[in-house]
RNA sequence: CGGGGUGUAGCGCAGUUUGGUAGCGCAUCUGGUUUGGGACCAGAGGGUCGCGGGUUCAAAUCCUGCCACCCCGACCA
């Protein structure tokens, strides 16, 4: 190994040291995004938008198993629309976009640039809603919203982001309820089997609830350095926007109803969520199921006769195993170039061709996750290396998952709870009496939150360790991206 | 809003104290040799030195006004 070889590694800061410069360093060494000459927003290239492409693929095919259809509605909202419910219009107004001019022309009424579609989707379901027959409607749209954030990081908090949001009315509460775990139970699906990213399932708290929401479900994933990310919500909204937008529809019985109403999201955010899980100090480590390039062959002395046809026939082989392959064959570069090259840009498995390996009907197969090199024979190539992606794909699950563990612990006081969230920062379990004061009371002296209050519900006392007074749930806290 | 720092090639920086032809590393291009962990040699291209004004024979360098970005603090949530 060259003495530059050796440096490589240093090229990328070590995580340990630093997790946050790490995080920038990996985006911007590994080609997925550029940073637009306005502040916060971002240009996807062709990698980084790959990956949004592989989540969209996943999800929209989700979607339709469940009933679910595409429709787009309009960038820009009238502010008097924004303005119909209350509590919507408080939690966003602060960081809204606006349009004030059209041309020349000043507006009568300024636009706001949609933080979110709900209310425009309901000034139009409004129009379209007649009859109990027509219910459900289960629309999703895929756009890009705008947040004017003060404070920005690529992927986890910018201002303009890519995502999908769900807008569906139901006859009765029961069944909008359901709809709305049904599709966390789908954000869970793409984190923990798509993203390999294990997830904590539950309800937010009245204070962090989304603004205008009955009430708000999470998934919350746990990052290496003990920071939890929100990473999916869906919101159970009530009949307060379909009153507030007077939707109404008449019943089996001829009775004028409201009906009720759910909304759902991922974002981009996932991306970062993946680099952040999983990565290590070479750079990305991608899980095969999102990876847009799953297998990167790597030809040695490409040059030597049969070298490239031998790399071109084993391309063929995997990808007629329905596996994502791309062959390395410019010139420009040295091996040991590529080899670097994609392991930072966490492609999970190389597959190394050269003279020695035909002459033996061998090739070299490396793992990203592991970093294991090991020797295969051609022979049976394809089943090997379609087997090993699904090894990676659950291997990287259960790493991410014991990582999680390792930072998850029990509280059973205040003063526990800030020395461990000052020592050894991560998910945080315990009892809660559900008062809003004692809630505060963490925020105000840890900056950490309540993430969630967990579907799985564990028993770590009868008391509120804070107030004292009797608890009502179990809850996770943590400090949050 | 207050304090500190930085603006020089695509990226990272030196040069500013003491004014005198605009530099280095990486990247890029050409040609050749290479290829099992970021190859080597030779050559080439690329700059209104953040913007404006001033001093001077001469300004990246000195004076001055402004702008942008980063860090710390305050404010806000």
């Amino acid at each position: 190994m060259s003495k530059e070889n050796k440096d490589f590694v240093k090229e990328i800061t070590k995580m340990e040291d630093d997790f946050a410069q790490w995080y920038t360093d990996v985006i911007r060494k590994t080609d997925l995004i550029d940073y637009s000459p306005v502040k916060g927003f971002l240009v996807l290239k062709p990698y980084g938008y790959a990956l949004w492409e592989n989540i969209q693929k996943f999800l929209d095919g989700r979607f339709k198993d469940t009933g679910h259809e595409n429709v787009y509605f309009p960038l820009l909202i009238p502010e008097s629309l924004l303005n119909k419910e209350k509590e919507h219009v408080e939690g966003f107004a602060p960081e809204v976009a606006w349009v004030t001019h059209g041309g020349n022309e000043e507006l009568a009424e300024r636009l706001c640039i949609r933080p979110t579609s709900e209310t425009i989707i309901c000034e139009m379901y409004s129009k379209w809603l007649k009859s109990y027959r027509e219910l459900p409607y289960l629309y999703n749209q895929w756009a890009s919203v705008v947040r004017w954030e003060k404070e920005t990081r690529p992927f986890l908090r910018h201002r303009e982001f890519l995502w999908q949001e769900g807008h569906t009315l139901h006859e009765t509460y029961e069944e909008a309820q359901n709809e709305t775990l049904q599709m966390l139970g789908i954000y869970r699906e793409l984190s923990e089997e798509f993203l390999a990213i294990p997830v904590i399932t539950g309800k937010k708290s009245e204070k962090e609830k989304f603004a205008g929401a009955e009430s708000t479900y999470t998934i919350e994933a746990l990052m290496h350095d003990g920071k939890a990310l929100q990473s999916g919500t869906s919101h159970n909204l009530s009949q307060h926007f379909t009153k507030a937008f007077d939707i109404t529809y008449l019943d089996r019985n001829g009775k004028l109803q409201h009906p009720y109403h759910t909304s759902w999201g991922v974002s981009t955010r996932l991306i970062g969520a993946v680099i952040m899980a999983h990565g290590d100090n070479r750079g990305l480590i991608l899980p095969p199921r999102l990876a847009p390039i799953q297998v990167v062959i790597v030809p040695i002395m490409q040059k030597k006769a049969g070298v490239l046809e031998k790399a071109n026939e084993l391309k063929n082989i995997l990808e007629a195993k329905g596996i994502r392959v791309k062959l390395d064959d410019s010139k420009n570069y040295s091996p040991g170039w590529k080899f670097n090259e994609y392991e930072m840009k966490g492609v999970p498995v190389r597959v190394e061709i050269g003279p020695r390996d035909i002459q033996n009907n061998v090739v070299m197969v490396a793992r990203r996750d592991t970093l294991e090199k090991e020797t295969y024979s051609l022979d049976n190539i394809d089943e090997i290396v379609s087997g090993l992606l699904d090894t990676i794909q659950v291997d990287m699950f259960n790493k991410a998952k014991e990582e999680r563990e390792k930072k998850t612990f029990t509280v059973n006081s205040l003063e526990e709870l800030k020395e461990k969230m000052e020592t050894s920062p991560g998910f945080a379990k315990m009892m809660w009496c559900g008062d809003k004061e004692c809630e505060d009371k963490i925020k105000e002296e840890m900056s950490a939150t309540i993430r969630c209050i967990p579907f799985e519900q564990e028993d770590l006392g009868d008391t509120c360790p804070i107030c004292g007074k009797k608890a009502k749930h179990m809850i996770y806290v943590a400090k949050a991206y």
